[in-house]
DNA sequence: TCCAATTAGTGGCATATGCCACCTTCGCCG
DNA sequence: CGGCGAAGGTGGCATATGCCACTAATTGGA
């Protein structure tokens, strides 16, 4: 009964993954709410904790982030003592990230709560078929997509 | 070669779901520059014309975007007059929107664009497996996804 | 007919993301 | 060892999105 969809429209890979993310953002976000923390947050805490001590550039590029919207995304959390920065020993060029005790703490509990959103959605989808997009997210998200303009002179 | 994925984070359908938009996103970003519309607005004209002056209520939902941020993103659209609204005639509340002569030919124009990316995209992922995507994208589009916390009264 | 509940948008505030210009540090080379 | 170009971030500006509180216009009764 739902027309959500118009042909045309649905065919732009760009916009049906942007409305998908729309979608799923929300849901993850309402999961999180109790927690004060976005999905995005979450995702950035996360790849905080399992990285060691990462620079900015490492967790950008982790995340397929801008640098610098990585910087702006951190503030939140910087500002609420989940996390904090330190400048690297050798390289004062270099800025390192860490989650604060309190950091740990707040990441431990939303991750309850992620957990019951995460079930939840592939208890709808499926787990194969979650596992399926997944992987097909990663290949874009590996993918070599610059437009073949520069490049040729050495 | 590359390790951009940590094991337990590509795990969030979320998380991973975003990072392929910003990759995607800056894509289909990048092929659009030319006419200084960004994918998202690309999408959005592509949604009026595709609709019969839809009210704004309208779009949101086939966009599955908030109400306000459609408002939000509608501004500066309407700044550079490639889109009009103007209030329906029976229900002074709704207002309807619809491209501009200068909105259309611009969409016309980015559609070319536009078209270059989808296909070089198409021809790394595949189409079958492009289509398969936004399938399964449409599908989370189309989920019923709220938390069970409402509605057991009435 | 008049008011209560509903519907459709707006405006303000906060985070999410990107691009670009600019500042520091480093590493390398003459 | 002095300067140039690269590497790593920051700040400013603009769009993308959401939530909430509030306003205006409708609709449904009593």
């Amino acid at each position: 009964m739902d027309q959500a969809q118009f042909p045309g429209f649905s065919r732009c890979n760009n916009a049906t993954l942007r409305r998908a993310a729309r979608r799923l953002g929300r849901f993850y976000d309402d999961a999180l709410a109790p927690t004060g923390l976005k999905g995005t947050q979450f995702g950035l805490l996360f790849q905080i904790r399992v990285s060691d001590e990462p620079t900015m550039g490492t967790i950008a590029e982790a995340l397929i982030m801008d640098l610098s919207a990585l910087g702006h995304t951190l503030k939140p959390l910087i500002r609420d003592g989940y996390v904090e920065t330190f400048a690297d020993k050798d390289d004062r060029r270099i800025k390192r990230v860490r989650l604060t005790p309190r950091g740990e703490i707040k990441l431990d509990e939303a991750i309850k709560l992620w957990d019951v959103a995460q079930q939840r959605f592939e208890n709808m989808m499926g787990k194969e078929q979650a596992a399926a997009l997944r992987a097909t997210l990663d290949q874009i998200a590996a993918l070599n997509l610059e437009m073949p303009t520069a490049a040729p002179s050495i």
